[in-house]
RNA sequence: GCACCCGUAGCUCAACUGAAUAGAGCAUCUGACUACGGAUCAGAAGGUUUGGGGUUUGAAUCCCUACGGGUGCACCA
């Protein structure tokens, strides 16, 4: 069990009130404003209107009835109540997380499971800058949410069929000349990009040659090989098949090395080829019952008018399926698998807004109570300072590439410092991928997932600023320091100070509010409050160990409290770190 | 055209459910190495929070409006 700061504070606070005016609701504990003494502010103007009195009696009456043990000293200003908190609750508050700090940011299971899906490429082409954010935020949100005691789902839906992937069949099969990731020592995800490319290119050729009377959109002869490989596909035409599960083994095993490399992993993984029927039939039911209609051609729709959005197609008049059919069948199977999950949350691109507004409300119209508590986790785009990039033009920055570019990057400046020398060459190589990846990670991270974003890779890798690297390199100086003092054989376990300098006091605080910050991280499903928080921590760490040379302490005690302070901070730091998929190293 | 999102220092980003004097970093300028890892720290300068109304004791935050940027409005996925 441990000691909340911030919850003792209101829980007292919100005792004072109800007694002198049976105030009922929340209390507004915030952190003090730059300039004012104390640490903690409790803002009156919500009581006093219960009161009936002026804000500064209320925050007056309050601050005089506060426990003397808990509050050593108030100050009004306006309506604003000041509060200064004991030495001896400060100190006990930090023991308590001293003692807790393996487990401070981890809550125990609350009994609820909820399933994040990320990722969720198409099997046609490698994945891009786009796609690592969505991999990163997806994969952090997922560990926030085991943090603050969730059991968590992370699942993806893989795009594996639809005339996008025959395209790429159909260029192979032209112009492949059998050739295999093995034989061309290519990653089996960018080899079948480049035949989706190659599809692209011959049949932008084939339609200028043709007459517009031929309709070379639908007849230009390598379209109209994709569209007959889809037509066999569907009717499991036995080589057609066979093709195709043999260039998707090879987009799966590709991605699967970029996974790994990212550092993300999923439960488990659902494919469009296995929900599209169910979400049909679910389509069919829901004409019968009447939520849809279909139209005299035989196609089917949804009339979503009466929501304030418009007609939407389900099947089309041939009776095959859309996307929307499929995503469908793809949720009911989903909370038909873990029927426990109390929330699905989708990482996809804001662009697919409109399509998940859409989604949920045909769900709740088909009867699916759960319909809402899904929840579309939107992001915006990333550009890049040298032009725009986006998924669907010409211009994608390849996901490996960047990955190897960071690493690569990092390694030259890391090298260049000269102070790994001591390192194997092993352990170099695992510290170049630490901090490229981190970099990278954190960059993307640290951004509110709902904007559009510059990525910088140059002002990613600095160490100076709001980066990976600065806080990696805060985290590796203090184990240095915690090692250097193992050597002078401390105990640190029963410490104890007779006083705290105020910039430990400032740090303290920043550590009690910690917990808040992961609750926050999880409702606004925003890995950035963490990332900026962390940084926030590493930055107030170190003004304090410039302040305060550690080891010019005489007082062993305080020395004692300050090396065991050091700890907090390197373990809060990786923990945040970890929340964010980025590991800290110990010596950099 | 309709709908949704965004607009904060020169640049990239913060600001918890509305709260005190809107904060960092980069870049610029000035200082601190007899020092635990100076890869750091301190200081200066930089703002009518796009403009205009409104609600409120209090607005970057909520409402309206104008402007600017983005995205979506396929029997594509």
């Amino acid at each position: 069990m441990s000691l909340n700061l911030n919850l003792l504070i209101s829980k007292e606070v919100k005792r004072v009130a109800g007694l002198l005016f049976n105030y009922e609701s929340e209390i507004q504990l915030q952190p003090i404003g730059a300039g004012f003494e104390g640490s903690h502010t409790v803002v009156c103007f919500p009581i006093s209107k219960v009161a009936k009195k002026s804000p500064e009696q209320t925050a007056t009456l309050i601050g005089e009835n506060l426990d003397k043990n808990l509050v050593s000293k108030f100050q009004v200003v306006k309506g604003f109540l000041n509060l200064t908190i004991a030495d001896s609750v400060w100190l006990a508050s930090f023991k308590d997380v001293y003692k807790n700090r393996e487990s401070y940011l981890q809550l125990p299971f609350n009994g609820l499971e909820i399933m994040v899906e990320y990722s969720s490429p198409n099997t046609n082409k490698p994945l891009h800058l786009g796609h690592l954010r969505n991999n990163f935020l997806g994969w952090s949100v997922s560990e926030i949410f085991k943090a603050n005691g969730y059991n968590v789902h992370k699942v993806q839906i893989i795009n594996d069929r639809g005339i996008h992937i025959c395209k790429s069949m159909a260029a192979w099969k032209l112009y492949g000349n059998g050739e295999t990731p093995q034989s061309t020592g290519k990653k089996g995800d960018h080899l079948v990009g480049d035949y989706y490319v190659k599809f692209d290119k011959v049949y932008k050729e084939q339609m200028a040659a043709m007459l517009p009377t031929e309709d070379p959109e639908k007849n230009a002869p390598i379209m109209k090989l994709a569209s007959e490989m889809l037509i066999k596909w569907e009717a499991k035409d036995p080589e057609t098949v066979s093709l195709w599960k043999t260039m998707n083994g090879w987009v799966y095993e590709g991605f699967g090395k970029t996974y790994q490399r990212m550092g993300v992993d999923f439960e488990k993984l659902y494919y469009e080829s296995d929900t599209y029927l169910l979400g049909k039939s679910e389509v069919l039911k829901g004409v019968e019952s009447g939520v849809f209609f279909r139209k005299d051609d035989g196609s089917v729709w949804v009339d979503l008018t009466g929501d304030g959005l418009d007609q939407k197609v389900l099947l089309r008049s041939d009776g095959t399926s859309v996307y929307m059919t499929q995503d469908i069948g793809t949720a009911i199977l989903r909370f038909r698998d873990f029927p426990k999950i109390s929330r699905q949350v989708y990482t996809v691109g804001n662009e697919q807004e409109y399509h998940f507004k859409v989604l949920f409300l045909i769900l709740a119209k088909l009867g699916y109570t759960w319909a809402k508590e899904c929840y579309h986790l939107s992001y915006g785009m990333v550009d890049l300072p040298t032009g725009k990039m986006k998924s669907r033009e010409g211009t994608v920055v390849d996901a490996d590439d960047l990955m190897q570019e960071m690493v690569n990057d990092f390694a030259e400046e890391t090298k260049q410092r000269g102070k790994i020398e001591e390192l194997t060459e092993d352990e170099q190589k695992d510290l170049f991928e630490i901090g490229g990846l981190g970099a990278l990670k954190y960059f993307l991270l640290k951004v509110d997932p709902k904007k559009r974003m510059l990525f910088d890779p140059v002002e990613s890798i600095s160490l100076q600023g709001n980066t990976a690297p600065f806080i990696q390199y805060t985290h590796a100086r203090i184990k240095a320091l915690i090692r250097k003092a193992q050597t002078l054989q401390l105990d640190l376990n029963n410490f104890s100070i007779s006083s705290l300098e105020p910039a430990e006091r400032e740090v303290l605080r920043f550590i009690s509010q910690y917990p808040n910050k992961l609750a926050e991280a999880a409702r606004e499903y925003a890995p950035s409050v963490i990332a900026n928080y962390a940084y926030d921590l590493a930055k107030a760490y170190n003004q304090f160990y410039q302040s305060i040379p550690i080891f010019a302490e005489t007082d062993a005690l305080k020395l004692k409290f300050r090396i065991a302070f050091t700890e907090v901070v390197a373990d809060l730091l990786k923990k945040s770190m970890w929340l964010l998929g980025i590991r800290v190293p110990e010596k950099m």
